[in-house]
DNA sequence: ACAAAAGTGTTAAGAATACACCCATGT
DNA sequence: ACATGGGTGTATTCTTAACACTTTTGT
């Protein structure tokens, strides 16, 4: 008789918050790991595709469906023996983000939290390393898709899209040479409104050209 | 009661022969799709990594194992409904180079088989966008990292790797441009030997500076 | 001697980088 | 009036692309 190993799905759920680069964790009631921080995952059922997997456990353990999301890829499958207490487990896992302007839905079944990238609580099973693959599969993506588009709200200013190039790539840019860049990419166009948000000079607000996020996974 | 899906393992072993990128199919055996070519594949069991379900697999319908690959990176896992007779099922599939110069082991449990990319026959479930997918990401790793490297013997001539670019690419290069482009990352050194075949000026054999493969999987 | 593939450099255009000052606002 | 972040242009280097003739061999 057959028998299929353990399927789990895990999400990296990023957002642009506050001039930074966050990632969302919950806190893990069972064993093992119990208390500390993991990502949202859990286990997939026969019936089921991964996606839809994925969907029900964010519902789940953070109050967040996957239509909530702006972008939503397949990051990798990690198959790591002890990964799971009933043995050897295969993980699938999605690396999704929320635009900025969403309402940041959350029940507090599993305390559900962001958190800075570059300061993360101590993370369960080989969360860590699942963590650093997507940081640098965004970092690649940045330059070859528009991806940036989904962490956006729908009007930003160049600054604010600076400064989420500068959160992910975690370097600083030049404002002139980016601004440059992202005009010769025509993948913005100015808007007539001005952002104030302070004693200086007010910001333009842009919007994106074309809303479609490239697809391509690589 | 926990019932996880079906887990199914996938292949995709190029290599480059005769100036053409090739990839190996099985003929199935069983239903569905009896007499189509296919990937090989198989189950992956309880308590194996899908990379050992991989090798199994391999050895038994292709008499390949793993460890004559020059080079095994996970592509994507596919969860297709109607993928399998037994209801949804998920699928890992797994990008593998056979190098060049090696034996063309295969046992003929399955008439396994090299095709030409550019001429592939019929296929089973939805193995076609499988390699679609699987060649798009060939293409894209051949500008950023060393990965022609698994596919050439340990000496060629610079005009055989400008072949497998080429078919990797689909398209002709310059030869002057791929050349000094070659020569700018210094990915080869020269030896001083050559390869004479034909009745034209002999052709300079080189091998690669650094054996290892980039393993960058993006 | 000729056919066939190997080998070789230069120029032009475009992309990426470095760099410093003026502008519009709130207090 | 001043502090704060927003906004702008040019020169240099590096990268990419286009392009044609000579060399060495086997027959």
């Amino acid at each position: 008789m057959y028998r299929p190993p353990i399927l789990t799905v895990d999400g990296l759920i990023f957002r642009h918050n506050d001039g930074k680069l966050e990632l969302l964790l919950i806190k893990r009631k069972a064993e093992p790991f119990a208390g500390t921080y993991a990502l949202p995952g859990g286990y997939g059922s026969h019936g089921q595709t991964t996606q839809q997997a994925m969907d029900t456990i964010l519902i789940r353990k953070a109050g967040l469906n996957l239509k909530q999301l702006e972008y939503l890829e397949q990051l990798y499958t990690f198959d790591m023996i002890g990964r799971d207490p009933r043995g050897h487990a295969v993980s699938v896992t999605y690396f999704g983000i929320l635009k900025n302007a969403k309402p940041k839905v959350s029940s507090t079944t599993e305390s559900p939290q962001f958190f800075d990238i570059q300061s993360l609580p101590p993370l369960a099973f080989d969360h860590k390393t699942i963590i650093n693959y997507a940081i640098t599969r965004l970092q690649a993506k940045l330059s070859y898709t528009n991806i940036a588009v989904a962490f956006m709200p729908t009007h930003f200013s160049l600054p604010q899209l600076q400064s989420l190039y500068e959160s992910i790539l975690d370097r600083k840019l030049d404002k002139r040479n980016f601004r440059k860049q992202i005009k010769a990419q025509d993948l913005v166009k100015e808007t007539d409104e001005l952002l104030r948000e302070g004693r200086h000079r007010p910001a333009r607000l842009y919007q994106f050209t074309n809303k479609r996020i490239d697809t391509l996974h690589f």
